[in-house]
DNA sequence: TTGCTCCTCACGTCACGTGAGGTGGC
DNA sequence: TTGCTCCTCACGTCACGTGAGGTGGC
């Protein structure tokens, strides 16, 4: 239970056997023995445990490179440091996939439902509003709140429904004015 | 004007000179001649206007191969079907993306507003709508008109908010059910 | 001659996947 | 012997970027 060898390891860890061959290339999970006869690679339980931390940033998308920098080099400062970034990155690129579903939706001509693909917009939203007992006042109110206490999130909100950053400025210009 | 060197026509796209000896290694886009000397590329207008296309399903992801059989091979029907394979390809990406964002954010122990990196999550709206004067009726009237006009948008709105797929599954359960 | 642009290989990036050809242990 | 796992190269993926070493036109 303490030794086991490329292939037990890749399967505990839902992983292919290539990828723990990468990883030992790269020097980022050396096993720690090889077998007398058959030199077959022999990952110890504490290899196991660095294995676990490799994969848990690694689904977060940090790069392996820096996942060795993290287990050898550093502490809790390096890891930090690297998952400040990572945000930056996923922030940038959230955007700009966003931006591509939206023109391509616009490309294929979509205002119509459709099934799977489906997107919030502005018209859509406030009909739900509505729907729902909100008059005009309330939404209004709402809008002032929402500035008023997650500026951050009103932003985020008013770009998920498609709305122009002309306009959501306007928005939050008189949220704030009214607050 | 109707002929351009590499570079110029690399300028005019804002692309790089080695994009385009890339596309035309590819086969995706041969200069059509060549200068006499200096056995240079020689770009025509078309050839300019082939680009511009090229650069348009680019911009919107798909990949080099697809954007061929689009230009080449197709009619529209090819394009619409490159087209929303992409944007399920998006849709997965995005997902996948924000799970890391979240996850990222539980770990470094952000429950605190952060600048730039702020995300929506249950308890803040929930607070939002409160404060513009919902009552718990109000919110549950809203669910249940959310679900009978834009059930899709529902379901990804939850996700937004960083719910459970359980949780979501009873709201939606519920919504319908008061419907 | 100096600068600028052009040319053709060819290798590097990132995180693996996929053979090819061969060996060890039950 | 048959299966299974293991081994080590080495090349492919995707969309380019980056030299290296050389040429053409003003």
């Amino acid at each position: 239970m303490a030794e086991r060898t490329i292939g037990a390891l890749a399967r505990e860890h839902g992983l292919s056997r290539s990828t723990l061959l990468y990883y030992d290339r790269l020097g980022l999970l050396h096993p720690s023995g090889r077998s007398g006869g058959g030199n077959y690679r022999l990952y110890s339980a504490a290899d196991a445990a660095r294995l676990e931390r490799i994969c848990l940033y690694r689904s977060l998308g940090v790069p392996l490179q820096e996942i060795g920098r993290i287990l050898d080099g550093g502490g809790t400062a390096t890891a930090a440091g690297a998952l400040e970034r990572r945000l930056e990155t996923l922030a940038a690129q959230i955007v700009e996939l966003k931006r591509q579903q939206r023109s391509i939706l616009q490309l294929l001509g979509q205002v119509e439902l459709e099934e799977g693909t489906e997107m919030l917009n502005k018209d859509r939203w406030v009909a739900v509003m509505r729907a729902s007992g909100m008059t005009e006042q309330d939404m209004h109110n709402w809008h002032v709140q929402f500035e008023r206490m997650e500026p951050e999130a009103h932003q985020e909100f008013l770009e998920l429904l498609g709305i122009g950053s002309d306009e959501i400025t306007k928005i939050r210009e008189w949220s704030r004015a009214a607050g």
